[in-house]
DNA sequence: TTGAAAGCGCTAACAG
DNA sequence: CTGTTAGCGCTTTCAA
């Protein structure tokens, strides 16, 4: 590592001359800058990023921590994030919770001893099932900001969310407007706070639509259990189904291919949604369509508000943000 | 944030008291030790890591450099190096080259200012094609450890792997076992050095099968233009294949769904082989018969091979791992 | 058994 | 225009 010093002593200037001639300080000379600046450069000279956190007391470091890599969604989300943070001149720590609310705690607790500036975060399942949130409002009330986006928590504190309700009210509201009278829902996500709010527009439409007669049908899957099983029997049991809302990130894809297998015309017989941004889901044959999440969105607003929030700490008021959802109508829908 | 200093402040010892308290040093009395620990507690004391950093001259944090999150492949292998490094206690600071060779020196450059201890790394697309790794040098040059995994250069660091040639030589040689007579390679990684010693490795085994007329056949498809069109187009011009070997991650999905719809019976008329760790790819029906490449075991040996460098910095020999593959059989070969 | 002082690399008063 | 000094939070001699 090449430091001050050692430039101060070639050049037999002192270090805080070096220092300041490289940071371009009025007060010192033209000809001095250069010289500096020439041998630094020479030297491929970079500052060091400790010293300059320890000084600062600012890190420009994010920590991001979310439940899971392996979900498309996050992934994508995580992504979004490292690019913008990026382009703003930030890196990121990234923490996977793996859905573990000890692993959240952790992650939390190492990284706010002056390694990061903020968090980003998207609340793990296990944390959301209890409902435990003191880990996040300690961190909180030592004045480092969070950032939380898709899986929230009740906590003050800025978010970016979808409208979860909203985009499976809508996308129920388009199977029926195709006539569809057996719609079932399927999730694997009936734990989390979104999960709730989607199978609640689905509930919501059905009910709003007086031609409809049937119950509404909410099937759970599990992700550790048999999905394709589920579902298999999704289809034994509700042989009229002609509507499928998938509020997850891949019973979608599963039950296109049982469908199919089945025999069903899709989408003559059955209209298929799923809920995703587009991705791998669409090598499907017919594509799937979608709620698009828009995660890129979703990704750069966290970091436009964290850093929103870094500049005017001060501020009490929080903001959520609600990221547009689109109904993308693909191959599997009328 | 709570310093040594306040500690001291509200035990009235000295700061160096605190920290050799802390750290249990045999020099301070039980009595004294145990003042301090309660206190540093009860007030939630981290040590400072920028401080401890600068101190120490090492980080705990490993830069980790991938092409692309939403590959599945390195989505699952910086799953695996967080949870070793974790595991380990260190910290990642996670940069996406987004397969651009600009980014990757930009990553490089920013993270070696002592941000981190040393790098994981898999090269850019561009990086590769260009054969342009003077910036990665650079780093080894100043003593910053590198480990490159799946796509490396000829570079003198540690290294992860796989055995490509061979796992795709194995894979053709299953297909010939089941009398196949026309078996394709479909590859949208030609340009990538895995690229290439997989389909030597397809063709090596078709060679060496006296049996077995047909020239091969190698189908480049393009991420960017239309793979489901070059796919059919494939069963077009080749109508008797009966073999398909997918050497990226993606494209065995592809090729089965099309193969069904144009009405093969899989397996029995098409055998297909994907190259990739069981994952959303056997989300398939009949289920993707594939090339295992244990990303985890990929991951974790790049963690443990950066912290055995970390601790015997002096030695020059590298060492280059190989992670066995495994050829899965499952739905989609006989 | 405890404390004072130096130093990691850097910036920023303040002095010259 | 340049240098001296102090200090960010911590560890580690060395001295008391």
């Amino acid at each position: 590592m090449v430091t001050l010093k050692q430039l101060a002593e070639q050049l037999n200037v002192s270090v805080s001359t070096v220092s300041k001639a490289l940071n371009n300080s009025e007060e010192i000379s033209k000809d001095t800058i250069q010289r500096v600046k020439e041998l630094a450069k020479h030297l491929n000279y970079q500052p060091n990023r400790m010293a300059l956190s320890l000084k600062s007391n600012k890190t420009k470091t994010f920590g991001v921590i979310i439940p899971n890599v392996l979900n498309h969604f996050f992934a994508k989300a995580l992504y979004a994030i490292e690019k913008e943070a990026s382009r703003q001149g930030f890196s990121i720590i990234t923490c996977v919770s793996n859905e573990l609310l000890e692993k959240e705690e952790q992650s939390l607790q190492v990284l706010s001893n002056g390694s990061v500036d903020g968090f980003i975060m998207s609340i793990a399942e296990e944390t959301q099932v209890k409902n435990s949130t003191d880990h996040i409002s300690l961190i909180l009330d030592q004045d480092i900001p969070i950032v939380l986006f898709d899986r929230v928590a009740d906590l003050s504190c800025d978010k970016v969310i979808i409208d979860d309700f909203g985009a499976s009210y809508e996308a129920t509201k388009h199977l029926l407007s195709e006539g569809r009278k057996h719609i079932v829902l399927i999730s694997d996500i009936e734990e989390l706070s979104v999960g709730k709010l989607r199978t609640n527009g689905y509930l919501k439409a059905l009910e709003e639509n007086i031609d409809y007669k049937q119950p509404p049908i909410v099937i759970h899957v599990n992700k550790d259990n048999d999905v394709e099983a589920s579902i298999e029997n999704l289809f034994m049991s509700n042989p009229k189904v002609d509507g499928i809302l998938s509020i997850d990130n891949t019973s979608g894809v599963v039950a296109l291919h049982k469908a199919l297998k089945k025999g069903f015309k899709v989408p003559e017989d059955l209209s298929i949604i799923g809920f995703s941004d587009e991705n791998v889901l669409v090598f499907t044959d017919p594509k799937l369509s979608t709620i698009s999440q828009h995660t890129m969105d979703i990704g750069k607003a966290t970091v436009e508000l964290l850093i929103d929030r870094l500049n005017k700490k001060n501020t009490t008021t929080h903001v959520t943000k609600t990221i547009k959802t689109n109904l993308i109508l693909r191959g599997t829908t009328k």
